[in-house]
DNA sequence: TCGGGATTATGACCGTGGTCATAGTAGCTG
DNA sequence: CAGCTACTATGACCACGGTCATAATCCCGA
């Protein structure tokens, strides 16, 4: 989407998302990520010294700062903010991207995790970052409308893990299915915890 | 666990799904099913003619099957069922595996979600029935524990897919956090699903 | 114009790994 | 024992891909 302008080695961080998101980690190469990126290869191994282990923690950082940054967009969004509503929100980018460009792509930190986590120990702490850059906001957004600090961060946890395990199931089905439902029955006890006075 | 006994064939399928949920199937290679079911080389060609993906594909149905019989002997194990004690049993498996073993493994079935989604439709077909399969006993015991049946398939996926974001965020994390969260946030509601009866 | 750093260009190396080809062995049946 | 089928053994092929080595540009300040 914002990909032509930023420099190169930003193009090609990107590109290492979208890729990874779509293949995972293992499948996806340095070569392939440069021709999407539209870099020059010889430009791999001078902004990624470190090699293909920095290029993907670099990938999962950026993903995880996008989630974080979108769940500001998210509330702005919403007339008046909920937790349901902002779960729905974020669900939502999920199943509309699906709708529009099928069900290619999954969670760039999810796969991350699932190829590297034993292997590549600064990748697996890169997702555990991503993740924690994700939930933080969310936790933040859902104190700020009323749900109890102390509770706050675990029902951050319980939206996201419901999201991504939605997500896959909604890729091995290739229906949107699971996420709808997660977003109906976990509503309900999202605005629950923001108090009674809603 | 149950490994020794059986042919070797099942051995294979039994230990590609081990290596592909630590490493992730890109990166499971069969010289190396074969060696860790001390199973000859020779063997893959002849019970596996489909090569990679046959065997792939097996064990994410193995997988599948494996989660699915695995309900039952939950609901056994339960002084009195309720559907909160359920996904605790469920989620405990987890829990209990990462504390005694440490977190090399994930979930076979998402790993396979994730590395094979787009690039290979048998697979993903696989991972799909495999959900399906896991789906099914869940929602039928809760079925038996009073929720509606037109809820129970939906909250079985709700609680599935906590379950695997849970477990995607304990692995990174290394920390099984996530996962008591999940059990502790989801119990209540999946309880008042069950009627004011409990 | 002349460094000199930043960037790009390319070819080669080398390990890995899925697959194939070809043959050997084991065990049962007639 | 002959023969057939099931299984095992092993080496080779070939593509892929991460990395390295080496050099060519490009571009800006002095």
């Amino acid at each position: 989407m914002t990909a032509a302008e930023h420099g190169p080695r930003e193009r090609m961080v990107f590109s290492a998302a979208q890729l990874i998101r779509r293949d995972g980690v293992a499948s996806t190469g340095m070569r392939e990520v440069a021709a999407h990126a539209g870099a020059p290869r010889g430009s791999l191994q001078h902004y990624f010294p470190g090699g293909k282990e920095q290029l993907v923690n670099e990938a999962v950082g950026w993903a995880g700062r996008y989630a974080g940054k979108r769940v500001a967009r998210f509330l702005a969004a919403l007339p008046e903010p909920t937790p349901s509503g902002l779960f729905a929100e974020m669900v939502r980018q999920w199943t509309d991207e699906y709708e529009a460009a099928g069900f290619a792509g999954g969670c760039p930190v999810a796969a991350a995790t699932v190829d590297c986590a034993e292997s590549t120990a600064s990748t697996r702490e890169a997702a555990a970052a991503a993740f924690a850059t994700w939930t933080g906001p969310v936790a933040r957004a859902l104190t700020d409308m009323g749900v109890p600090e102390e509770r706050s961060t675990a029902l951050a946890t319980l939206m996201i893990s419901s999201l991504e395990g939605a997500i896959l199931i909604a890729r091995a089905e290739q229906d949107t299915r699971a996420l709808t439902t997660v977003t109906r029955e976990l509503g309900p006890l999202l605005d629950a915890a923001a108090g009674p006075a809603g």
